[in-house]
DNA sequence: TTGCCACTCCTTACACCGTAAAGTATCGTG
DNA sequence: CACGATACTTTACGGTGTAAGGAGTGGCAA
């Protein structure tokens, strides 16, 4: 049997990973502590804020200390991810149908991602294999188990789903950090830089009329949504509408599964 | 007319980005050969790879030289980034009716973001608005101009479509640096990860069945991709039905908008 | 010719990062 | 009481973006 360079850390990793939470509380330092630690930094001041030093000092101690506990950073975020992922319901009933039930979960998804934006930020490929992954997977699957879709399709479908909801996320995300990093808001950044836009590119609507018009196309505000910045309402309002849409898809998966074969 | 923070870097900013390119090549620096040679260090050795320093290394020197052409780092990528957004296709026949096209661009767009993986990476709020950033967004709406969809659907339909393809091609490009980082191939990866897990899990297929039975159903392998990495040719057959799933979506959309009204 | 100024580009420096290496204090056990 | 393990610290190294100031060069006015 082959053993490959890193196998050790990959146990170790994948150790502490599946390990069961608690143990007793001591006056020391534990893994629990420094991933809740490194979890509040990472919500409350970025994912950029997020340095051993840093999680250190909130627990009264040096960086180095951390590494008596968590092999590495890289090693942390895993943790973090996986702890974190747990906040995610798993439950959702289906007598509403499975389309109710993955709007649901993708409103979830979405509420989630932006209480834990760093989240985004976490490399999708070589996934951390952990326990609150599956977890999140397995509701996916359970939504979407009464189908009929075969394998290959209902895998697309949830990749489908979760790049959607993570790129969407994503965009306010960013939006959010943004102005909290530039101290600008949505309504000013815009103002200033479709000032300067106007100035700079003064053959802007003959080069790209239809932007230009898209731009320009105010749609009817929703009662109660003023209050929500710019981009991130446009964002929010696009992930509803993108959401129906890729949803729309979906049924028409199904529909062919259950008419034909796979 | 109110003035904001930021709007004289604002402006310095977006004249850089419209400027036309060229100018008298001389011997000096120039904000066109400096940004070349950032797109060349963060293709050849990823985002993470691009300093300062490295910058100006390839051009014979200091990093300082650089910002009397370039405001600061920030500035830089948003220059890289829509410099190198101009090798997207523009043009899309639409004889073939917009969803050919549509897949087409998808398709150009997944294999563009393969090629310049660092482009995932830059943020998507506070777009830089940059004249090959809209020069995309109008192919976009060009393609989905004939469908009768209403802005709001437009808008909709572009965000998923963008989304699902960003993190589509992101996930195969997270892969690639993974095994280019680690010198693993997906698969010695993979093995020795499932290895561990059945180890460290042993309940897993009692506690994630559908996930267990999902991981475990094989697809019959398409002829000529017997070559590709593991994750990524997983990912490659998922990016083709997610986009075929979105694309019924859009198609559902386009048959509404065509029989009633928005 | 001389003096000056603008333009490029350089060196130095600072505060931050992850973490290797080595030192110290405390404690359980032989 | 000695010893080794454990928990934690300090120090150090090579990296980051970039502010500050200096050096060399060329053009131009006096």
């Amino acid at each position: 049997m082959a053993v490959f360079a890193g196998q050790g850390d990959a146990r170790r990793s994948m150790r502490l990973l599946w390990r069961e939470p608690g143990g007793v509380a001591g006056p020391g330092l534990s893994v629990d502590v420094i991933v809740d630690a490194a979890i509040a930094v990472a919500d409350g001041d970025g994912m950029a804020a997020l340095s051993m030093r840093a999680v250190g000092e909130r627990l009264g101690r040096s960086a180095m200390a951390l590494y008596t506990y968590v092999p590495s950073k890289a090693e942390l975020v895993d943790l973090m991810y996986d702890r974190v992922l747990g906040e995610l319901p798993t439950e959702y009933p289906l007598d509403g149908g499975w389309r109710v039930a993955l709007r649901a979960w993708a409103e979830d998804a979405r509420v989630f991602f932006l209480a834990h934006p760093w989240v985004l930020q976490v490399s999708q490929a070589r996934p951390v294999l952990g326990p609150n992954e599956f977890a999140m997977l397995e509701a996916l699957l359970r939504i979407l188990r009464g189908t009929g879709l075969g394998p290959s399709v209902l895998r697309g479908v949830v990749g489908a789903v979760v790049q959607f909801v993570r790129g969407a996320a994503g965009v306010i995300a960013d939006a959010r950090r943004a102005a909290r990093e530039t101290g600008m808001t949505d309504e000013e950044w815009w103002f200033s830089r479709s000032e300067v836009l106007a100035e700079v590119a003064v053959d802007f609507a003959s080069r790209f009329p239809l932007s230009a018009a898209i731009g320009a196309e105010e749609p009817p505000s929703v009662p109660g949504e003023e209050c929500v910045p710019y981009l991130e309402r446009d964002a929010v309002r696009n992930f509803a509408v993108g959401l129906d849409v890729l949803l729309d898809g979906v049924e028409a998966a199904v529909a062919r599964a259950r008419a034909g074969g796979s």
